[in-house]
DNA sequence: ATCCTGTCTGACAACGCTGTCAGCACTGCG
DNA sequence: CGCAGTGCTGACAGCGTTGTCAGACAGGAT
């Protein structure tokens, strides 16, 4: 490895001081246009990259992104955490992983060990944790910016969101079209903001279609496969049991699958299933799973971005909307008499 | 927030000087066991942590540590990758993900591009790019030390694994103790080293169980479910088909039970199937899959010690052996006639 | 011609830590 | 009793960058 190329060498190169090419690099004003050429053709031809530990010491900034999360889907997670590493590295930026636990206390407790120990400059929170008032509470008073993805409360701070209402509205009315009358819903867990979306989608899809809410067609889970499996167990037991269940995520799904195809109905013909997420998985069961695609990916890279953003200039950092696709794949279909 | 606590104060707190705070820090030798105590004590009680780039830029060493990934599979990286942080976080070592493109000259240049920006301590590598010829070449030039999670060659190096084939060989001993005769495999990604012991455990297995090896019960997949999908159809067009399906990976299985399924065949009673890996999607299938569990998380950590130790003394550094265990699930059974 | 403004540039200290090296106190040995 | 050897400690420079501040220069107002 060859030795490291400075500042001060790509400064000779140019032909101006250490402190003018740390202005062009840092997009600093009150530097000459040619000036600013002459510097970054030099940073080109030696091919400079700045030490970050240099930078950071320096300028008392540590050009650290951490991700804090305690979402147990891996592929969710893995999703957002390539956006962020993506956005992260497009801007020079280094991505800290923080997995939290899951109490409201670890949470506050883990957070703050983060940033004594690293002194992140930005965070991004992906829920549920984005929705815990005492982590909001201390990071505001410790005065540290974060972009939240799919935060519960939307109507400030900034970040990056779906309209999951609309979606599984869009959901109930795909099903609603395919005949089906009696439509159960399967919650999510009641910590997560996503779960009271959903419901509410799955009322106002209800009502458009001219369906009366029956509350016994709906059921508590808590996201995991196991409350899913519960949840199916409790809802093919009703004397009149449902056509078509949405349960407000995959895993949930997978498990009514898996207690309707126990019991010998037929997935979709004795039962629709649909669930939300889009995760790999809802590929690879039997039969394939209609659900809600979130642009995780994209999400994670535009919180970090709008992250990046209020860190250079604190009157930036909006709460950005992305779009979400229905996939509709095996799992459901026309009711039968 | 609160001025930073500097190694200045730990020293007049402790009436040493700073030199001594860092030797006691770095775990450097000769200080005697006393001002030892006192130092580690008025660390406590300053509640003092050393500045991460200040460290790196006076002692030449990044404190970063580089996970290189272009696994597909979600659930296999997280538990890496919390393996990783778990052993980074304890020994006050960063750690950064490095997602890499599929293509040998890409990897190269993509760990390069890493290298070059970020100066990692340690590489940990995970498959298949632990077997990339060009990159480990460019790792020696470079000098950078790596640890590798189930590479191909084992026979040097350090880094962890598991007896891959020895797992295959009990899988097949359990179908064959099922009264399978006619067990079918389908192969993994040729460029996984995982493939090739998984293979030659069926066949060691067949041989142990007296099973004749029939080359028209072997068929090459890719690891994916689409390629899972491809096999079973070629396997169950076959004249005498198999009745039992050892795939080499989770995804692969899943595809084997969708085809089978797809034909009304019956999970396991007309066809048993099983994996590896242990994904949490094959506890969400129907039937659930049998499997075999790697410990994901032991592995990202362990092979993250060995690479620290190795930085901290080059002599060291071993390849560890982790255990597996095989998952009995619903989706293998006994012969029926 | 003089002053003032604003724009651009550079010298130098400082960030918090570790490497180097010198110095001190002790021990054992001739 | 002197001297080399060893164990322990501290002073100080330096890591590569940015913040601060002062200075040079151009252009407009007086």
């Amino acid at each position: 490895m060859a030795v490291r190329v400075r500042i001060e060498d790509v400064a000779a190169a140019a032909g101006v001081s250490m402190k003018t090419v740390s202005r062009v690099l840092n997009h600093e004003p009150n530097v000459r246009e040619d000036t600013r050429l002459k510097v970054t053709r030099a940073v080109e031809e030696l091919k400079y990259t700045p030490h970050l530990s240099a930078r950071s010491l320096a300028g008392s900034k540590s050009f650290l992104v951490a991700l804090l999360y305690n979402n147990p889907s891996a592929s969710y997670l893995m999703g957002v955490i390539e956006g962020v590493l993506k956005a992260c590295s497009d801007e020079n930026y280094h991505t800290l992983l923080c997995p939290l636990e899951d109490d409201e206390a670890r949470i506050v407790a883990g957070a703050e060990a983060l940033i004594a120990r690293s002194q992140p400059d930005g965070l991004v929170l992906t829920p549920p944790i984005t929705d815990s008032p005492a982590l909001l509470a201390r990071l505001a008073e410790l005065e540290i910016p974060y972009a939240c993805v799919s935060p519960k409360d939307q109507s400030h701070g900034m970040g990056v969101a779906m309209d999951e209402t609309r979606a599984a509205y869009d959901m109930v009315m795909h099903l609603a079209s395919l005949g089906h009358r009696r439509i159960a819903h399967v919650i999510g867990h009641p910590a997560h903001g996503a779960s009271g979306w959903r419901l509410t989608g799955y009322r106002q899809g209800l009502e458009r279609a001219g369906i009366k809410f029956d509350p016994a067609l709906v059921v508590q889970g808590e996201f995991s496969f196991e409350s899913g499996v519960r949840a199916a167990s409790a809802l093919l037991d009703l004397e009149r049991r449902p056509s078509a269940v949405f349960a407000a995520n995959d895993d949930m799904a997978a498990g009514v699958i898996r207690v309707a195809l126990e019991r010998n109905l037929r997935v979709p013909e004795d039962l629709s299933v649909c669930g939300f997420d889009d995760t790999p998985m809802s590929r690879q069961i039997f039969p394939a799973l209609t659900t809600v695609q979130q642009p995780t990916y994209e999400m994670g890279r535009i919180a970090t971005l709008e992250l990046l953003a209020s860190i250079r200039n604190p009157e930036s950092g909006r709460m950005v909307r992305v779009p979400y696709a229905l996939k509709l794949r095996q799992s459901t279909g026309p009711v039968q008499e």
